[in-house]
DNA sequence: GTGGGGATTGTTTACGTTAACAATGCTGGC
DNA sequence: GCCAGCATTGTTAACGTAAACAATCCCCAC
């Protein structure tokens, strides 16, 4: 900065203007200031400007389990929102979320001097008690409970799993059994309680549920009892990557899909259009949910005041080739 | 700080030797100033602290396309490898990699005074000649074309095709088809070229090249020309998610897998095991690509020394059920 | 012609940290 | 007993930026 004002014989003071777009400075000394720039390859100091300013235009991420498929897109589309709203963001992985990682990872985001953080991480995950946050630091927390004293961003749990069980009881079924994420998920509780729900409205018997980890490969070994018993003819997983597993296991078992059985997923994941066959699915919108959160978090850290209203994220049903009416025997 | 010093009976200085650790405290006085940075809650601004030593401790990553599979597992890994060694990351995202945007996202990350960058887009969608990195700003390149002047970490495509190559022809198929990627690829362009090169050394035919563009869907578009010919015995399909659409393809068109057909993939993501038939695939270590990339950065920073190796991670193949010996007729 | 007021530019200072140096006190060998 | 030398602690200054204030200068109304 020292040599643009040099070069351009202005004071700091002035470049500082210029590079801050603020009034007060005659067009031929801008223009001066900015050929100077460009001479020197002038480009502001972040660090210094975090300093003096307080704030650091950056936002924290806290993720747990970027491996998984909702996650890492929710996470691309905060890492969208917050770059176009002139943001950086700086994550912080957490790769076993106990109470000191997540402390850890709170301590370091204030380290580096974030203006607020986004939590991704289910929230049963986390003690408010361990958690000490600086005042005025914001927060919004994503996929979680809402009892937090935090804007909390989400899909509509209910109201998506609500959607996929009436779409098989519309089809005839008679009861719908269900694919379960395990029960440390918020999201999977409340999938599974809003299955049950919807059932207890329609007057129909509630099957157990089975209980797999979100992965594919749980999918298929809990979808092994479902395809051995002939009594299931429509199954709701609660994810597409176990209804994968549960299809490998239904084509296994050599029961017909959907002649013989009907299976809805959720997430509606990219080759979910793609899969053995086309899964009929709950489209829920990362997308938005990441821009809600950004938006949200920006609000706060623009007008320093919480909204508490939890934002819920509406999910589609989007029909494929997995499901169908019941054959009649 | 100064809240610290004055509660604790110190100078700003003994602190800031507490704080790093430094030798020269007594232990009395050590003692005494983290009682008292607990009480206050001290964090150290480590905008000052970049301000004052030049650097983050923070590592900036481009990325192009965090939604793909590959790409995101290799940040995943990344973000892991950089957090254990003690670096933030700061994540600027470019969505349609023209110029301009890498250009932007450069200028981003050296605003945001990150210590190095590693840069995961595919590098033919760079020109160097437009890209002006500051002196002294290390960079490390991740899966790319390695003529380039920074170090290069990559998958070894070549080896991965020819062994899955190699493999379906040991199996005894005449040759083997490819269900390419996009030629803007560089990936893409080296699995064909090795898939190519395995069957001439050889002495097989090769194939024309039928191109996807990654997406299941494509790999089920492609993949019906395929399905539809019965000289069609092996393919290569050059990741999962477009073998996935190809077996889609192929159960539609009634051919039995590996019976009449057999499917090597390129990833073993984590659902491949899972496949209608389970996928016998290429398995990279996009874990190992991100450890290395960081390893190689942080060398970098360390030595402040290139060196110009690239790396290469090599692949296993994968053996499940997608492939057999064919059905001689 | 004169003075007020706005536009433009410069000067000073502070943000929180740490390197470099200075000062103090204590230990131990002769 | 005295001094060298080390351990401990404090003081000063600087990193790059921008807010607050000060200083010019010019234009225009009277």
């Amino acid at each position: 900065m020292a040599d643009v004002a040099r070069l351009a014989g202005v004071s700091g003071q002035t470049v500082s203007r210029v590079a801050n777009d603020r009034p007060h400075v005659d067009a031929a000394t801008r223009d001066r200031v900015l050929a100077a720039m460009r001479e020197v390859g002038y480009r502001p100091n972040s660090a210094a400007r975090a300093l003096r300013n307080g704030q650091f235009r950056s936002i924290g991420v806290i993720v747990f389990e970027l491996s998984s498929f909702g996650n890492t897109r929710t996470f691309n589309a905060v890492s969208e929102a917050a770059t176009a709203a002139g943001y950086a963001i700086t994550l912080i992985p957490v790769l076993n979320a106990d109470q000191g990682k997540v402390t850890g990872a709170f301590t370091r985001l204030q380290e580096q001097a974030v203006d607020g953080v986004i939590i991704q991480i289910e929230a049963h995950q986390l003690d408010e008690a361990e958690i000490h946050l600086p005042d005025g630091l914001p927060v919004v927390v994503v996929d979680s409970n809402s009892y937090y004293d935090y804007p909390v961003v989400d899909t509509d749990q209910a109201q998506g799993a609500r959607i996929a069980t009436e779409h098989l009881l519309d089809l005839g079924h008679e009861t719908v059994w269900h694919l379960g994420g395990p029960p440390t998920s918020f999201a999977a509780t409340r999938r599974r309680r809003s299955w049950e729900e919807t059932l207890i409205a329609r007057g129909r018997s509630v099957p157990p549920v089975l209980v797999g980890d979100w992965s594919a490969a749980s999918g298929y070994a809990v979808g092994r009892q479902l395809a051995a018993d002939p009594a299931v003819t429509a199954v709701f997983a609660a994810n597409d990557e176990m209804a994968l597993g549960l299809l490998r296991a239904l084509h296994e078992e050599g029961r017909d899909i959907p002649g013989d059985v009907s299976v809805v997923g959720f997430d509606d994941q990219e080759s979910a259009s793609q899969f053995w066959p086309p899964l009929t699915t709950v489209r829920q919108s990362f997308a938005d949910v990441g821009r809600q959160a950004v938006a949200a978090l920006i609000t706060e850290l623009d007008t320093n005041e919480h909204h508490h209203q939890p934002v819920s994220v509406p999910t589609e049903l989007i029909i494929r080739a997995s499901t169908a009416p019941p054959n009649r025997p």
